[in-house]
DNA sequence: TTTAAAGATACCATATTAGTATCATTTGTC
DNA sequence: GACAAATGATACTAATATGGTATCTTTAAA
């Protein structure tokens, strides 16, 4: 069960990069070198970081990204939306017919106050207090 | 992220049944009666908690499957481990070419606390006090 | 006008998940 | 002993998610 994936993972170490760099415009290939990723996996990644206002983008010769928002207001939770959709430990899988009691389902009740404790602790964890060299 | 996929729930509401009904011996026809699982897979599920020792399957005409252990020693995290492989939320996808400082890695870290404190939550959570009256 | 950038979008390969099918083995009942 | 009803073992299939590629369009600086 990952918590986070690849392009989840990618976008956090591009915005990493771009914090750490004092937030100049950068552009893929420029990040791909550094990082690693496949170019056009980077392209999409950052492209839909755009679409989330997350990051600006500048078209057009020496164009490139750069953040549109402050690391500190970048949280691993936001990302994991962005890439992987809702927030959501348990599903549950049974129609009601079968589990007529949802309200008292105590695996529901167990995992969601799981998840809840997570959210919080995900919510907390910044771009900039993963560059930040103490924390 | 699903933290707990389709089979394991699964598992988790059979031995929960089977917890309840003090422990006969339940064939899977009354089962998937009781739970709408289609048939075949709950077999191959109830086999596997068989195969770790879980459950304790009787062969044979009016054979069946009972639980092998105390409810109260079989977790949310066994089942998970059981069905899911070992329990790892955070995965990195860097090579050490790219991500030399492995040991320092701050998303590592902070991840790997926020494991922690799930794995040991779902260690908590056993098949007894899901079918508790209270708690 | 050329060129180097991003925007948009469709596509593809692989792995995982969810579930099915089938045949072999065991054991109680007639 | 034959049959029926159960599990054991295992191979297969369909759908979905993940990770990644390809390609064409638009923008803007030189």
């Amino acid at each position: 069960m990952k918590l986070i994936t690849r392009d989840t993972d990618y976008a956090i170490r591009a915005l990493c990069c771009m914090a750490k760099s004092d937030n100049e415009l950068v552009s893929v290939s420029d990040l791909c070198n550094k990082l690693r990723i496949p170019r056009p996996f980077l392209r999409k990644i950052l492209q839909i970081l755009n679409k989330k206002k997350i990051l600006r983008s500048i078209k057009g010769q020496n164009g490139g990204f750069k953040l549109n928002i402050s690391s500190r207001r970048i949280t691993l939770f936001s990302l994991i939306v962005a890439f992987q959709g809702n927030f959501k430990f348990n599903e549950c899988t049974f129609k009601k017919s079968v589990c007529p009691e949802i309200k008292k389902c105590k695996i529901r009740k167990k995992i969601n106050k799981i998840e809840r404790y997570v959210v919080k602790q995900l919510k907390n964890i910044s771009i900039l207090s993963l560059v930040a060299e103490r924390g």
